[in-house]
RNA sequence: GGGGCUGUAGCUCAGGUUGGUUAGAGCGCACGCCUGAUAAGCGUGAGGUCGGUGGUUCAAUUCCACCCAGCCCCA
């Protein structure tokens, strides 16, 4: 007969290993998919890894997460395809290769050769790609790892050149210019994620300079800048129209009196002398108003249509610093630049690609830019025009590399006008479903909102070559972009291999491609590769090689139901798939996104190599298996927040959770393998059942619920949680409470009198088993997503005996829940049956009697939260429990019970207002006469200030404090009482209970078998013998005895003697013949 | 420098959206129980100026402002 195992202690790595092997050897993964053919689809997207660096800890969390929502909708009956993807090319992968082959800069990189370059890159990027199947395998995220897409690979980049085309058909493709970070140091432009490894604390000097106004005498501008080597650029002044400006007049100590113009709330921060205020007006007055240039190189550059030394209005401007009043330098500054385009001001710019500057700038030929600041500053000063002259401490941004500063420079690029479909994007954005909410509200949707085109254009050597060509002719600024292999092949394609599969479209080949154009210039490509952003965001399209191929698969499995990334993806993949799905096809390209926030070290600090705080994540899996990890990860916080990863989190996770819910399974296989058990009758109807097992039942149905709601709100934490609460539930009250009924039946066989009593007796052991079999079941489904290892454990190991639904809990249906089968109310006295016997539990213990004592009765008083009736039903599971012969009642309004008064706050707070605080020491003070007479009238008038205050039903919560004469436990609304009087019978009762214990402990240690007869001889004090004769039935009933007789010397196979509380007793047992009824 | 998230018991977290006078859980700890779930199980208990300050209110852990700390993103 099929047996349930029952494993020692689990080992869950190796359970893990296991599970792997029977997944993979029965091809579970692609069944789960296979077997859903014809169900709807729900669609996963995953986000690319790059495979050059070693998978960390937070992977773990990542895939743990996509894995999770991706086994749930199985379950559900959806199909869920996954596709594996890398992400190939960058910088990243730029980087490593760099450092390998000790390139420093371009022009390193380019006497070394792009093409062995790439080839390098191409050669790194996969480098830990088996590391990363390894863990992707062994962690249990189940993806396809056989088909994945990959960046680089031809047909991605054909699907990416097509977008690109699409997009230039819409005409939101264009050439511009725009701010990056330039390195003088190694002639380059750094990209966002560089010059982030760069910043500094460094000090700079903080100028305010004089800005004299066109017209008037000894009247200036008093501008602020940190930056003085920008100043022989300067173009305009700008102020901020909405705040406050003043025109002040003072004595300066080395130019006498003059006129300064600055914003009124920096006037103390910045003026050090006395000053009188002449003007007062807003900055909208101030614009348009000219100025004279402090350097005059470029007076005669301004063109028509480019004004330039004027004040110009910009919101950027603030009184966080300075002096309200902005030097302006399109060329070296961001915003500067942005505001210098809408005002068509002029660039003027004097350095050059060295960081020096020319010729055009004669005060400074030559000179390295930062070394600028100071002759500038100099100069300035011996003019007259330098007002305060003082340093900042301030992050700047450097060279990685080199250390040497870094400088905006304008830099042509070319750009996606995605402004231009903002508010689209913003309009999609409201129809994703943000886990956490606020990330789509705040960080993305502000990000949406301050949108800026999006510059495609990267000067690099490894990634997506940017298919635009352009003509060469002199003043033409004709260009095509390719959208296709075909399309190349039409325009040139004598110069490309003539098999598909040979053509390369990584530079430098694509470089070399040209053709005639319309105006009879060459068309050559443009230098640029495009950021890897657009990339990804590419993939719901290019992992299909849509539109060339695969147009089906791409239909159905757009957009994504569900994808999931770190937080540091809200500008990265967030947003470019966002981004091209609207652009493209105006549509999301996710409905849902779960948000995953950092994972820390114990201390809550970052992890970094460093820092030495890292943590394997090989180990961590092989020392307390993946199971572990994941739960962990999902339970102990939200994954939206950062999560502390510690392993003595990880220890109490595989004890409490793990370990209690293996002990139940493990109790219960023991029993069921017993008495045969395997689920073969018919299911039981749940109400006619203990009420014990229609309260787990119920509590089964209610978590389910709490399940299901949570995962489809993509909440892991909360039915990672409602689990851990049920199997605590089902551990600690159903299945203790329950241990008697597993062996009850067994002791009515043995008796030979299976009559009325045997049969009740079997039918509530059939109940017990069908009960606890059907809890442990759906909790290996409800578990599964995410514990998948041990899910699939638990509900293998319980279907293999009773042949479930499904080889695989994977394979199966989530469960149901059964709205018959709930009974709140039920729940509601369970929890209130809990409440009882914990206070009891406690009197028990101040009385400092044991639970094997029983004692006369507990008296619980009534009253609201706890009726009668209700703890009446479940009246049986307290008695026993606290062993305790009666419940008595107490009328909550009875004259023995003491109670207290208190106002209720949310009715009277806002009748009373302040009149409150003293009712409330007044009502707190009531007698309990008064109380009574409260209780039975309803009303009570207080005075109270001299006012008298009328209080009407419900104004006051009345609790129960005690009832008098009794040691009284309270608990919320319950309130409980023992009685400790002990009688003779009762003694006696206990006496035998101690007998069976320790009749059971020399049964033990003799090491026979549960289900072993023995025969019992015993010798004791008088009290002794007379609680065994009183309970020579129950006690030989309990321990299996046939024979129990007194004896003067009892023998046997072991023999003891025992001081039991002020008796002796002296106990022999033999073992008379093993259980024959127990087959094997 | 800007924006965001977080801050509740020794630890990990609930609660708080709706302000109500006694703020919960688990783990850990202490004490005890159980000994037919035993390398298990159970109970009881101690432990908190709810990060700080100020404000609104009869009443603030909860709402508001500012500040501090940690982390993230951006510059």
């Amino acid at each position: 007969m099929a047996q349930f195992d029952t494993p020692d202690q689990l080992s869950l790595p190796d359970l893990e290993e296991d599970v792997l092997d029977w997944w993979n050897s029965h091809d579970i993964f692609e069944r789960s998919i296979e077997e859903r053919e014809g169900q709807p689809t729900y669609t996963f997207y995953e986000g690319p890894p790059t495979a050059n660096g070693k998978p960390g800890i937070h992977h773990v969390l990542a895939r743990a997460i996509k894995d999770i929502f991706c086994r749930y909708k199985t379950m559900q009956g959806y199909q869920v395809a996954r596709k594996a993807g890398w992400d190939t090319h960058g910088l990243p992968v730029e980087i490593e290769v760099e450092e390998e082959l000790g390139l420093e800069t371009r022009a390193e990189v380019e006497e070394y050769g792009i093409e062995k370059y790439n080839a390098a890159c191409r050669e790194s990027v996969l480098e830990y790609k088996d590391l990363w199947d390894r863990l992707t395998q062994r962690m249990g995220y189940w993806v396809d790892l056989d088909d994945p897409y990959v960046t680089f690979e031809t047909d991605y980049i054909e699907t990416v050149w097509w977008l690109l085309k699409q997009i230039e058909a819409e005409d939101l493709l264009y050439k511009g210019h725009k701010i990056q970070w330039y390195s003088p140091g190694s002639h380059t432009v750094l990209s966002s994620h560089e010059v982030s490894l760069g910043y500094e604390e460094t000090q700079d000097p903080s100028v305010y300079i004089r800005f004299p106004v066109a017209g008037e005498d000894d009247t200036y501008f008093l501008a602020w800048t940190t930056t003085p080597w920008t100043l022989i650029s300067n173009t305009a002044l700008a102020v901020g129209p909405d705040l406050t400006y003043v025109k002040i007049h003072h004595d300066d100590p080395h130019q006498g009196a003059e006129t300064l113009i600055l914003a009124e709330a920096l006037l103390d921060d910045v003026i050090d002398e006395d000053y009188t205020v002449e003007e007062t007006f807003t900055g909208e007055e101030l614009i348009g108003q000219r100025y004279e240039p402090v350097y005059d190189y470029f007076t005669d550059r301004a063109t028509p249509g480019e004004e330039a030394w004027y004040v110009l209005g910009a919101d950027v401007v603030s009184t966080e610093e300075g002096t309200g009043v902005v030097h302006m330098a399109p060329a070296f500054g961001e915003e500067d630049y942005g505001v210098a385009q809408d005002e068509g001001l002029p660039l003027f710019n004097p350095i050059d690609k060295d960081g020096e500057f020319t010729d055009e700038a004669p005060l400074v030929e030559g000179m390295w830019f930062k070394d600028a600041d100071k002759v500038i500053t100099d100069d300035l000063k011996g003019r007259g025009r330098l007002y305060k002259h003082e340093t900042y401490l301030h992050n700047y941004p450097h060279d990685w590399r080199k250390g040497t500063p870094l400088m905006s420079y304008p830099v042509e690029s070319w750009f996606i006008e995605t402004t231009k479909l903002k508010d689209r994007m913003v309009e999609l954005n409201d129809t994703i479903n943000w886990q956490p909410e606020a990330i789509g509200e705040g960080r993305f949707g502000e990000w949406l909102e301050n949108n800026v085109d999006w510059a495609l254009s990267r000067r690099r050597y490894w990634g997506t070559p940017l298919p635009v060509w352009e003509s060469d002719k002199e003043d033409s600024d004709y260009y095509e972009v390719i959208g296709s292999v075909e399309e190349l092949r039409e325009k040139c394609g004598d110069q490309l291999p003539e098999d598909d599969d040979e053509i390369d479209l990584h530079r430098p080949f694509v470089d070399e491609l040209t053709w005639e154009g319309p105006d009879g210039g060459t068309m050559r490509r443009v230098p640029d590769l495009i950021d890897v952003w657009f990339d990804s965001g590419a993939m719901p399209y290019a992992q299909w090689h849509y539109p060339f191929e695969n147009e089906e698969e791409f239909e159905a499995n757009f957009p994504a139901d569900f994808i999931a990334e770190g937080v540091d993806q809200t500008r990265g993949w967030f947003y470019s798939l966002h981004a091209i799905a609207t652009l493209v096809f105006d549509d999301v390209a996710y409905e849902n996104v779960v948000v995953n926030g950092l994972v820390l070290d114990e201390d809550g600090n970052k992890m970094s190599k460093s820092k030495g705080n890292t943590v394997e994540p090989f180990r961590v899996i092989d020392d307390y298996g993946a199971d572990v990890v994941r739960w962990f990860m999902m339970s102990n916080a939200p994954p939206w927040e950062s999560i502390r990863f510690s392993e003595r989190g990880l220890r109490d996770l595989r004890r409490t959770f793990f370990g209690t819910l293996e002990n139940v399974y493990r109790f219960f296989a023991t029993y069921a393998n017993i008495d045969g058990f395997r689920y073969q009758k018919d299911r039981m109807p749940v109400e006619e059942r203990p009420e014990l097992d229609q309260w787990i039942i119920s509590r089964l149905h209610t978590t389910t619920q709490t399940v299901e709601e949570a995962l489809e709100d993509y909440d892991p934490t909360t039915a990672a949680r409602a689990v851990e609460a049920f199997v605590e539930e089902l551990s600690n009250w159903h299945l203790r409470r329950s241990r008697s009924r597993f062996w009850a039946s067994k002791k009515g066989e043995q008796d030979g009198q299976p009559g009325q009593g045997g049969t009740v007796a079997a039918a509530k052991k059939e109940a017990a088993y069908q009960t606890v079999y059907e809890c442990l079941e759906a909790t290996a489904k409800l578990m599964s997503p995410i514990a998948p290892f041990f899910g699939e454990w638990l509900y293998r190991t319980l279907t293999e005996v009773t042949e479930g639904e499904t080889e695989s809990v994977h394979l199966a249906s989530f469960p149901d829940v059964r709205e018959a089968e709930r009974d709140e109310a039920l729940e509601r006295r369970m929890g209130l049956a809990r409440t009882i016997a914990s206070s009891t539990l406690s009197l028990r213990n101040q009385a400092e009697i044991n639970v094997r004592q029983p004692l006369p009765r507990i008296l619980v008083v009534t009253g609201t939260g706890v009726p009668e009736a209700d703890v009446e039903q479940v009246r049986d599971v307290i008695l026993d429990e606290v062993n305790v012969k009666d419940i008595e009642y107490v009328e909550h309004t009875s004259e023995v019970v003491s109670r207290s008064a208190k106002p209720d706050f949310s009715r009277l707070g806002p009748r009373l207002g302040d009149l409150v605080k003293d009712v409330n020491q007044k009502v707190r003070s009531l007698d309990d006469d008064v109380i009574d007479e409260y209780v039975e009238t309803g009303t009570l008038t207080l005075t109270v200030d001299g006012e008298e205050v009328e209080l009407g039903p419900d104004d006051l919560i009345i609790q129960s404090e005690g009832i008098e004469g009794w040691l009284v436990e309270q608990e919320g609304d319950v309130t409980v009482a023992l009685d400790t009087e002990i009688t003779p019978e009762l003694r006696a009762e206990g006496l035998a209970r101690e007998v069976v214990k320790r009749i059971q402990n020399l049964r033990k240690d003799a090491g026979f078998a549960v289900t072993d007869r023995i025969e019992v001889a015993y010798d004791g004090t008088d009290r002794i013998a007379e609680a065994v004769a009183a309970h020579g039935d129950w006690i030989r009933n309990e321990t299996l005895a046939l024979e129990l007789q007194p004896s003067n010397a009892p023998t046997g196979d072991a023999v003891d003697t025992f001081e039991i509380r002020d008796e002796r007793l002296t106990i022999g047992v033999r073992r008379v013949a093993a259980d024959e009824t127990v087959r094997r």
